[in-house]
DNA sequence: GTCTATAGTATGATAGAC
DNA sequence: GTCTATCATACTATAGAC
Protein backbone atom coordinates (compact mmCIF):
# COMPACT_ATOMS: atom_id res chain seq x y z
CA UNK A 1 0.00 0.00 0.00
CA UNK A 2 1.21 3.66 -0.78
CA UNK A 3 1.83 4.69 2.24
CA UNK A 4 0.48 8.82 3.04
CA UNK A 5 3.55 9.69 5.15
CA UNK A 6 4.32 13.00 5.43
CA UNK A 7 7.59 12.86 5.43
CA UNK A 8 9.53 9.48 4.73
CA UNK A 9 12.05 9.92 7.17
CA UNK A 10 9.67 10.61 10.19
CA UNK A 11 10.03 9.65 13.37
CA UNK A 12 6.88 7.23 12.82
CA UNK A 13 8.55 5.66 9.63
CA UNK A 14 12.20 4.67 11.40
CA UNK A 15 10.36 3.32 13.88
CA UNK A 16 8.80 1.04 11.55
CA UNK A 17 12.12 0.33 9.35
CA UNK A 18 13.97 -0.44 12.92
CA UNK A 19 10.93 -2.64 14.31
CA UNK A 20 10.57 -4.84 11.21
CA UNK A 21 14.78 -5.16 10.93
CA UNK A 22 14.73 -6.32 14.52
CA UNK A 23 11.55 -8.16 14.34
CA UNK A 24 13.41 -10.14 11.22
CA UNK A 25 16.44 -10.94 13.64
CA UNK A 26 15.12 -11.60 16.94
CA UNK A 27 11.41 -12.12 16.37
CA UNK A 28 8.28 -10.05 17.57
CA UNK A 29 7.77 -11.55 20.64
CA UNK A 30 12.06 -11.29 21.28
CA UNK A 31 12.25 -7.92 20.45
CA UNK A 32 11.59 -5.96 23.30
CA UNK A 33 10.00 -2.04 22.96
CA UNK A 34 13.33 -0.78 24.55
CA UNK A 35 15.24 -2.31 21.79
CA UNK A 36 13.43 -0.63 19.24
CA UNK A 37 13.37 2.89 20.80
CA UNK A 38 17.12 2.08 21.43
CA UNK A 39 17.57 1.50 17.57
CA UNK A 40 15.79 4.41 16.66
CA UNK A 41 17.63 6.62 18.88
CA UNK A 42 14.64 7.58 21.62
CA UNK A 43 13.62 6.63 24.83
CA UNK A 44 11.48 3.58 25.35
CA UNK A 45 7.94 5.53 26.42
CA UNK A 46 8.42 7.76 23.67
CA UNK A 47 7.54 4.77 21.02
CA UNK A 48 4.12 5.28 22.89
CA UNK A 49 3.35 8.53 21.11
CA UNK A 50 3.48 7.11 17.42
CA UNK A 51 2.00 3.96 17.97
CA UNK A 52 -0.87 3.08 20.90
CA UNK A 53 1.08 -0.19 21.71
CA UNK A 54 4.00 -2.72 20.20
CA UNK A 55 0.95 -4.67 18.44
CA UNK A 56 -0.04 -1.63 16.43
CA UNK A 57 3.77 -1.64 14.72
CA UNK A 58 3.42 -5.08 13.70
CA UNK A 59 -0.11 -4.18 12.18
CA UNK A 60 1.13 -1.75 9.98
CA UNK A 61 4.17 -3.62 8.82
CA UNK A 62 1.75 -6.28 8.22
CA UNK A 63 -0.88 -4.07 6.24
CA UNK A 64 2.09 -2.82 4.14
CA UNK A 65 3.22 -6.30 3.12
CA UNK A 66 -0.18 -8.46 2.79
CA UNK A 67 -2.73 -6.14 1.56
CA UNK A 68 -1.62 -5.77 -1.80
CA UNK A 69 -0.56 -9.39 -1.65
CA UNK A 70 -4.54 -10.24 -0.89
CA UNK A 71 -5.65 -7.96 -3.70
CA UNK A 72 -3.49 -9.29 -6.48
CA UNK A 73 -4.28 -12.67 -5.42
CA UNK A 74 -8.07 -13.00 -5.39
CA UNK A 75 -8.17 -10.43 -8.88
CA UNK A 76 -5.58 -13.07 -9.97
CA UNK A 77 -8.18 -16.09 -9.08
CA UNK A 78 -11.09 -14.49 -10.68
CA UNK A 79 -9.63 -13.69 -14.12
CA UNK A 80 -10.42 -14.91 -17.35
CA UNK A 81 -7.67 -17.03 -19.14
CA UNK A 82 -4.94 -19.63 -18.37
CA UNK A 83 -4.92 -20.71 -14.70
CA UNK A 84 -0.94 -21.28 -15.17
CA UNK A 85 -0.50 -17.64 -16.91
CA UNK A 86 -2.42 -16.08 -14.30
CA UNK A 87 -0.55 -17.64 -11.22
CA UNK A 88 2.55 -16.90 -13.19
CA UNK A 89 1.83 -13.47 -13.51
CA UNK A 90 0.81 -12.86 -9.67
CA UNK A 91 3.89 -14.74 -8.88
CA UNK A 92 6.13 -12.86 -10.55
CA UNK A 93 4.82 -9.62 -9.36
CA UNK A 94 4.49 -10.37 -5.82
CA UNK A 95 7.69 -11.56 -5.25
CA UNK A 96 9.00 -8.89 -7.80
CA UNK A 97 7.18 -5.92 -4.93
CA UNK A 98 8.26 -8.09 -2.03
CA UNK A 99 11.99 -7.75 -3.34
CA UNK A 100 11.41 -4.11 -3.58
CA UNK A 101 10.14 -3.52 -0.16
CA UNK A 102 12.40 -0.94 2.03
CA UNK A 103 11.25 -3.38 4.69
CA UNK A 104 12.82 -7.21 6.03
CA UNK A 105 9.02 -8.73 6.67
CA UNK A 106 10.57 -11.88 7.69
CA UNK A 107 9.69 -12.92 11.19
CA UNK A 108 6.39 -11.39 10.39
CA UNK A 109 4.39 -14.00 9.35
CA UNK A 110 5.34 -16.64 12.30
CA UNK A 111 2.80 -18.88 13.39
CA UNK A 112 3.07 -17.97 16.76
CA UNK A 113 2.83 -14.27 15.96
CA UNK A 114 -0.39 -14.78 14.13
CA UNK A 115 -2.16 -16.92 17.02
CA UNK A 116 -3.07 -14.80 19.18
CA UNK A 117 -6.06 -13.95 18.67
CA UNK A 118 -5.33 -10.03 18.46
CA UNK A 119 -4.45 -10.61 15.13
CA UNK A 120 -7.11 -12.59 13.82
CA UNK A 121 -7.99 -9.52 11.08
CA UNK A 122 -4.75 -10.66 9.72
CA UNK A 123 -4.24 -14.16 10.32
CA UNK A 124 -7.74 -14.30 8.05
CA UNK A 125 -6.40 -12.12 5.21
CA UNK A 126 -3.24 -14.27 5.11
CA UNK A 127 -5.97 -17.68 4.97
CA UNK A 128 -8.05 -15.60 2.37
CA UNK A 129 -4.59 -15.23 0.05
CA UNK A 130 -4.26 -18.77 0.55
CA UNK A 131 -7.76 -19.56 -0.45
CA UNK A 132 -7.52 -17.58 -3.57
CA UNK A 133 -3.95 -19.14 -4.53
CA UNK A 134 -5.56 -22.68 -3.52
CA UNK A 135 -8.63 -21.62 -6.01
CA UNK A 136 -5.95 -20.78 -9.24
CA UNK A 137 -3.72 -24.55 -8.55
CA UNK A 138 -7.49 -26.08 -8.38
CA UNK A 139 -8.20 -24.08 -12.29
CA UNK A 140 -4.71 -25.47 -13.39
CA UNK A 141 -5.47 -29.23 -12.38
CA UNK A 142 -9.41 -29.09 -13.48
CA UNK A 143 -8.27 -27.51 -17.10
CA UNK A 144 -5.46 -30.24 -17.50
CA UNK A 145 -2.37 -27.62 -17.08
CA UNK A 146 -1.05 -28.43 -13.67
CA UNK A 147 -0.13 -31.74 -12.66
CA UNK A 148 -3.06 -33.59 -10.15
CA UNK A 149 -1.06 -32.66 -7.12
CA UNK A 150 -2.96 -32.26 -3.55
CA UNK A 151 -4.27 -28.78 -3.80
CA UNK A 152 -3.99 -27.99 0.33
CA UNK A 153 0.28 -29.14 0.01
CA UNK A 154 0.97 -27.60 -3.43
CA UNK A 155 -0.32 -24.39 -1.73
CA UNK A 156 1.68 -24.52 1.41
CA UNK A 157 4.83 -24.84 -1.52
CA UNK A 158 3.90 -21.67 -3.38
CA UNK A 159 3.48 -19.94 -0.01
CA UNK A 160 7.26 -21.57 1.23
CA UNK A 161 9.02 -20.78 -1.65
CA UNK A 162 7.08 -16.61 -0.95
CA UNK A 163 8.60 -16.85 2.75
CA UNK A 164 12.35 -18.09 1.50
CA UNK A 165 12.41 -15.18 -0.98
CA UNK A 166 11.48 -12.84 1.97
CA UNK A 167 14.15 -14.25 3.70
CA UNK A 168 16.50 -14.09 0.94
CA UNK A 169 15.99 -10.59 0.16
CA UNK A 170 16.48 -9.71 4.01
CA UNK A 171 20.02 -11.21 3.42
CA UNK A 172 21.31 -10.60 0.57
CA UNK A 173 20.58 -6.69 -0.67
CA UNK A 174 21.23 -5.54 -4.00
CA UNK A 175 19.72 -7.80 -6.63
CA UNK A 176 17.41 -7.35 -9.04
CA UNK A 177 14.07 -7.40 -8.20
CA UNK A 178 12.43 -8.51 -11.37
CA UNK A 179 15.21 -11.39 -12.09
CA UNK A 180 14.76 -12.95 -8.41
CA UNK A 181 10.66 -12.88 -8.72
CA UNK A 182 11.63 -14.33 -12.09
CA UNK A 183 13.04 -17.37 -10.94
CA UNK A 184 10.37 -17.64 -8.55
CA UNK A 185 8.16 -17.82 -10.66
CA UNK A 186 9.89 -20.20 -13.00
CA UNK A 187 10.58 -22.39 -10.35
CA UNK A 188 6.65 -22.90 -9.01
CA UNK A 189 5.32 -22.82 -12.74
CA UNK A 190 7.67 -25.29 -13.56
CA UNK A 191 7.10 -27.19 -10.25
CA UNK A 192 3.38 -27.32 -11.32
CA UNK A 193 2.76 -27.96 -14.72
CA UNK A 194 2.50 -31.04 -16.12
CA UNK A 195 4.49 -29.62 -19.52
CA UNK A 196 6.86 -27.31 -18.47
CA UNK A 197 8.33 -26.87 -21.72
CA UNK A 198 5.32 -24.90 -22.74
CA UNK A 199 6.07 -22.47 -19.70
CA UNK A 200 8.14 -20.37 -22.09
CA UNK A 201 5.16 -18.85 -23.49
CA UNK A 202 4.10 -18.02 -20.09
CA UNK A 203 6.88 -15.83 -19.48
CA UNK A 204 6.93 -14.26 -22.90
CA UNK A 205 3.19 -13.39 -22.51
CA UNK A 206 3.53 -11.75 -18.95
CA UNK A 207 2.45 -8.81 -17.52
CA UNK A 208 3.78 -6.81 -15.10
CA UNK B 1 18.02 -39.89 16.06
CA UNK B 2 16.87 -43.34 17.55
CA UNK B 3 16.57 -41.91 21.25
CA UNK B 4 17.40 -44.16 23.85
CA UNK B 5 14.06 -43.68 25.65
CA UNK B 6 13.85 -46.33 28.59
CA UNK B 7 9.69 -46.19 28.47
CA UNK B 8 8.57 -44.17 25.80
CA UNK B 9 5.66 -42.28 27.77
CA UNK B 10 8.19 -41.65 30.38
CA UNK B 11 7.62 -37.88 31.77
CA UNK B 12 10.91 -36.37 29.68
CA UNK B 13 9.39 -38.16 26.96
CA UNK B 14 5.86 -36.49 27.17
CA UNK B 15 7.66 -32.88 27.76
CA UNK B 16 9.43 -33.28 24.27
CA UNK B 17 5.54 -34.16 22.94
CA UNK B 18 3.73 -31.16 24.31
CA UNK B 19 6.69 -28.54 24.11
CA UNK B 20 6.60 -29.52 20.30
CA UNK B 21 3.01 -28.99 20.41
CA UNK B 22 2.82 -25.87 22.03
CA UNK B 23 6.19 -24.25 20.01
CA UNK B 24 4.46 -24.74 16.86
CA UNK B 25 1.17 -23.19 18.18
CA UNK B 26 3.07 -20.59 20.17
CA UNK B 27 6.56 -20.32 19.00
CA UNK B 28 9.48 -20.98 21.56
CA UNK B 29 9.64 -17.11 22.89
CA UNK B 30 5.77 -17.63 23.53
CA UNK B 31 5.48 -20.79 25.05
CA UNK B 32 6.22 -20.56 28.66
CA UNK B 33 7.10 -23.64 30.98
CA UNK B 34 3.98 -23.39 33.09
CA UNK B 35 2.05 -23.89 30.06
CA UNK B 36 4.33 -26.98 29.22
CA UNK B 37 4.10 -28.05 32.79
CA UNK B 38 0.64 -28.01 32.80
CA UNK B 39 0.14 -29.92 29.07
CA UNK B 40 2.33 -32.70 30.48
CA UNK B 41 0.32 -32.13 33.98
CA UNK B 42 2.98 -31.44 36.36
CA UNK B 43 3.88 -28.44 38.42
CA UNK B 44 6.17 -25.90 36.23
CA UNK B 45 9.49 -26.27 38.66
CA UNK B 46 9.42 -30.04 38.30
CA UNK B 47 10.12 -29.68 34.71
CA UNK B 48 13.52 -28.86 35.62
CA UNK B 49 14.33 -32.17 37.05
CA UNK B 50 13.68 -33.57 33.61
CA UNK B 51 15.92 -30.63 31.89
CA UNK B 52 18.29 -28.53 32.97
CA UNK B 53 16.43 -25.46 31.25
CA UNK B 54 13.79 -24.66 28.73
CA UNK B 55 16.31 -23.99 25.87
CA UNK B 56 17.67 -27.77 26.83
CA UNK B 57 14.16 -29.37 25.94
CA UNK B 58 14.77 -27.16 22.43
CA UNK B 59 18.11 -28.64 22.02
CA UNK B 60 16.64 -32.06 22.39
CA UNK B 61 13.82 -31.48 19.09
CA UNK B 62 16.51 -30.03 17.07
CA UNK B 63 19.01 -32.66 17.70
CA UNK B 64 15.96 -35.05 16.26
CA UNK B 65 14.77 -33.18 13.34
CA UNK B 66 18.16 -31.75 12.34
CA UNK B 67 20.88 -34.48 12.71
CA UNK B 68 19.93 -37.01 10.91
CA UNK B 69 18.92 -34.55 8.13
CA UNK B 70 22.37 -32.87 7.84
CA UNK B 71 24.12 -36.08 7.31
CA UNK B 72 22.01 -37.23 4.52
CA UNK B 73 22.45 -34.17 2.68
CA UNK B 74 26.16 -34.32 3.20
CA UNK B 75 26.47 -37.83 2.13
CA UNK B 76 24.33 -36.77 -0.94
CA UNK B 77 26.83 -34.22 -1.92
CA UNK B 78 29.73 -36.24 -1.64
CA UNK B 79 28.16 -39.55 -3.46
CA UNK B 80 28.64 -40.66 -7.10
CA UNK B 81 26.19 -40.16 -10.13
CA UNK B 82 23.81 -37.70 -11.03
CA UNK B 83 22.97 -34.77 -8.57
CA UNK B 84 19.18 -34.76 -9.93
CA UNK B 85 19.38 -38.22 -8.68
CA UNK B 86 21.21 -37.28 -5.63
CA UNK B 87 18.72 -34.57 -4.55
CA UNK B 88 15.86 -36.36 -5.35
CA UNK B 89 16.79 -39.19 -3.45
CA UNK B 90 17.79 -36.90 -0.55
CA UNK B 91 14.77 -34.72 -0.57
CA UNK B 92 12.37 -37.48 -0.88
CA UNK B 93 13.63 -39.65 1.92
CA UNK B 94 13.90 -36.31 4.06
CA UNK B 95 10.35 -35.47 3.41
CA UNK B 96 9.13 -38.92 3.91
CA UNK B 97 11.17 -38.89 7.65
CA UNK B 98 9.79 -35.13 8.09
CA UNK B 99 6.34 -36.74 8.03
CA UNK B 100 6.80 -39.54 9.95
CA UNK B 101 8.32 -37.53 12.98
CA UNK B 102 5.63 -38.25 15.79
CA UNK B 103 6.51 -34.31 17.11
CA UNK B 104 4.98 -30.96 15.63
CA UNK B 105 8.47 -29.88 14.37
CA UNK B 106 7.04 -26.09 12.85
CA UNK B 107 8.25 -23.30 14.45
CA UNK B 108 11.49 -24.86 15.80
CA UNK B 109 13.18 -23.23 13.56
CA UNK B 110 12.42 -19.69 13.62
CA UNK B 111 15.04 -17.03 12.77
CA UNK B 112 14.85 -15.62 16.68
CA UNK B 113 15.48 -18.53 17.82
CA UNK B 114 18.24 -19.91 16.02
CA UNK B 115 19.85 -16.12 16.12
CA UNK B 116 20.57 -17.11 19.91
CA UNK B 117 24.17 -17.41 20.67
CA UNK B 118 23.41 -20.17 22.82
CA UNK B 119 21.92 -21.99 20.04
CA UNK B 120 25.13 -21.52 18.03
CA UNK B 121 25.38 -25.00 17.50
CA UNK B 122 22.70 -25.71 15.92
CA UNK B 123 22.62 -22.53 13.74
CA UNK B 124 25.85 -24.00 12.72
CA UNK B 125 24.16 -26.88 11.53
CA UNK B 126 21.60 -25.62 9.67
CA UNK B 127 23.72 -24.08 7.99
CA UNK B 128 26.01 -26.80 7.11
CA UNK B 129 22.90 -28.53 5.67
CA UNK B 130 21.95 -25.76 3.33
CA UNK B 131 25.48 -25.64 2.19
CA UNK B 132 25.44 -29.47 1.34
CA UNK B 133 22.21 -28.52 -0.85
CA UNK B 134 23.58 -25.79 -2.33
CA UNK B 135 26.85 -27.55 -3.40
CA UNK B 136 24.64 -30.27 -4.52
CA UNK B 137 22.57 -27.40 -6.72
CA UNK B 138 25.86 -26.46 -8.22
CA UNK B 139 27.24 -29.49 -9.34
CA UNK B 140 23.73 -29.85 -10.92
CA UNK B 141 24.33 -26.70 -12.43
CA UNK B 142 27.57 -27.57 -13.70
CA UNK B 143 26.60 -30.93 -15.48
CA UNK B 144 23.67 -28.93 -17.03
CA UNK B 145 21.15 -31.39 -15.37
CA UNK B 146 19.98 -27.82 -13.74
CA UNK B 147 19.06 -24.85 -14.68
CA UNK B 148 21.93 -22.02 -14.35
CA UNK B 149 20.08 -20.84 -11.15
CA UNK B 150 20.89 -18.43 -8.79
CA UNK B 151 22.42 -21.17 -6.60
CA UNK B 152 21.92 -19.07 -3.24
CA UNK B 153 18.33 -18.06 -3.56
CA UNK B 154 17.28 -22.20 -5.28
CA UNK B 155 18.79 -23.61 -2.33
CA UNK B 156 16.37 -20.80 0.21
CA UNK B 157 13.01 -22.31 -2.15
CA UNK B 158 14.51 -25.67 -1.72
CA UNK B 159 14.24 -25.50 1.96
CA UNK B 160 11.16 -23.43 1.90
CA UNK B 161 9.74 -25.84 0.41
CA UNK B 162 10.81 -28.13 3.26
CA UNK B 163 9.37 -26.02 5.68
CA UNK B 164 6.26 -26.16 4.21
CA UNK B 165 6.35 -29.82 4.35
CA UNK B 166 6.58 -29.74 8.44
CA UNK B 167 4.11 -26.89 8.77
CA UNK B 168 1.80 -29.03 6.26
CA UNK B 169 2.35 -32.25 8.02
CA UNK B 170 1.83 -30.80 11.45
CA UNK B 171 -1.95 -29.54 10.32
CA UNK B 172 -2.72 -32.47 8.36
CA UNK B 173 -2.27 -35.34 9.92
CA UNK B 174 -2.84 -39.32 8.52
CA UNK B 175 -1.81 -38.54 5.05
CA UNK B 176 1.18 -41.22 3.39
CA UNK B 177 4.27 -40.21 4.34
CA UNK B 178 5.86 -41.29 1.37
CA UNK B 179 3.24 -39.66 -1.04
CA UNK B 180 3.58 -36.33 0.39
CA UNK B 181 7.13 -36.67 0.15
CA UNK B 182 6.80 -37.40 -3.21
CA UNK B 183 5.15 -34.32 -4.29
CA UNK B 184 7.56 -32.24 -2.44
CA UNK B 185 10.76 -33.85 -4.32
CA UNK B 186 8.74 -33.65 -7.81
CA UNK B 187 7.90 -30.48 -7.28
CA UNK B 188 11.26 -29.28 -6.01
CA UNK B 189 13.23 -31.09 -8.90
CA UNK B 190 10.80 -30.36 -11.33
CA UNK B 191 11.52 -26.65 -10.21
CA UNK B 192 15.22 -27.26 -10.97
CA UNK B 193 15.74 -29.50 -13.58
CA UNK B 194 16.44 -27.94 -17.10
CA UNK B 195 14.61 -31.19 -18.81
CA UNK B 196 12.01 -31.68 -16.16
CA UNK B 197 10.49 -34.76 -18.48
CA UNK B 198 13.28 -37.10 -17.68
CA UNK B 199 12.09 -36.61 -14.68
CA UNK B 200 10.18 -39.80 -14.65
CA UNK B 201 13.45 -41.76 -14.78
CA UNK B 202 14.89 -40.37 -11.34
CA UNK B 203 11.71 -41.16 -9.53
CA UNK B 204 11.70 -44.84 -11.62
CA UNK B 205 15.39 -45.12 -10.09
CA UNK B 206 14.88 -43.58 -6.91
CA UNK B 207 16.17 -45.61 -3.75
CA UNK B 208 14.96 -44.57 -0.11
C1' DG C 1 10.07 -37.16 41.36
C1' DT C 2 6.86 -33.84 42.69
C1' DC C 3 5.51 -30.20 45.46
C1' DT C 4 5.16 -24.96 47.70
C1' DA C 5 7.31 -20.74 48.07
C1' DT C 6 9.93 -17.34 46.23
C1' DA C 7 13.97 -14.96 44.32
C1' DG C 8 15.54 -12.18 40.52
C1' DT C 9 14.82 -10.14 36.25
C1' DA C 10 12.68 -8.25 32.07
C1' DT C 11 8.72 -6.67 29.96
C1' DG C 12 4.75 -3.43 28.13
C1' DA C 13 2.61 0.49 29.36
C1' DT C 14 1.23 4.92 32.10
C1' DA C 15 1.77 9.53 34.64
C1' DG C 16 3.23 13.78 34.39
C1' DA C 17 7.12 17.39 33.88
C1' DC C 18 9.26 20.06 30.26
C1' DG D 1 7.38 15.13 21.01
C1' DT D 2 10.57 13.58 24.27
C1' DC D 3 11.92 12.82 28.75
C1' DT D 4 12.32 10.49 33.93
C1' DA D 5 10.22 7.67 37.10
C1' DT D 6 7.61 3.91 38.04
C1' DC D 7 3.83 0.41 38.18
C1' DA D 8 2.00 -4.11 37.39
C1' DT D 9 2.81 -8.26 35.52
C1' DA D 10 4.98 -12.37 33.64
C1' DC D 11 8.79 -15.04 33.22
C1' DT D 12 12.82 -18.64 34.22
C1' DA D 13 14.93 -20.83 37.65
C1' DT D 14 16.28 -22.20 42.59
C1' DA D 15 15.70 -23.82 47.56
C1' DG D 16 14.18 -27.06 50.29
C1' DA D 17 10.26 -30.02 52.35
C1' DC D 18 8.04 -34.44 51.52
Amino acid sequence: MPRTHKTTNSTRHRILTEAALLFRRHGYRGTSTRQIAEAVGIKQPSLFHHFANKQAILEELMAISLEESLAGAQRAAIAEGSAAQRLYDYVLWDLTTLHRLPFALSGIYAHDVLEDPALATWSAKLEALYAALRSLIEQGIRSGEFRPVNPDLAQAMVAGVTFSHIDYSAEHAGGDPVELGSEGAVFILSGLMRDPASLERLVAAARL
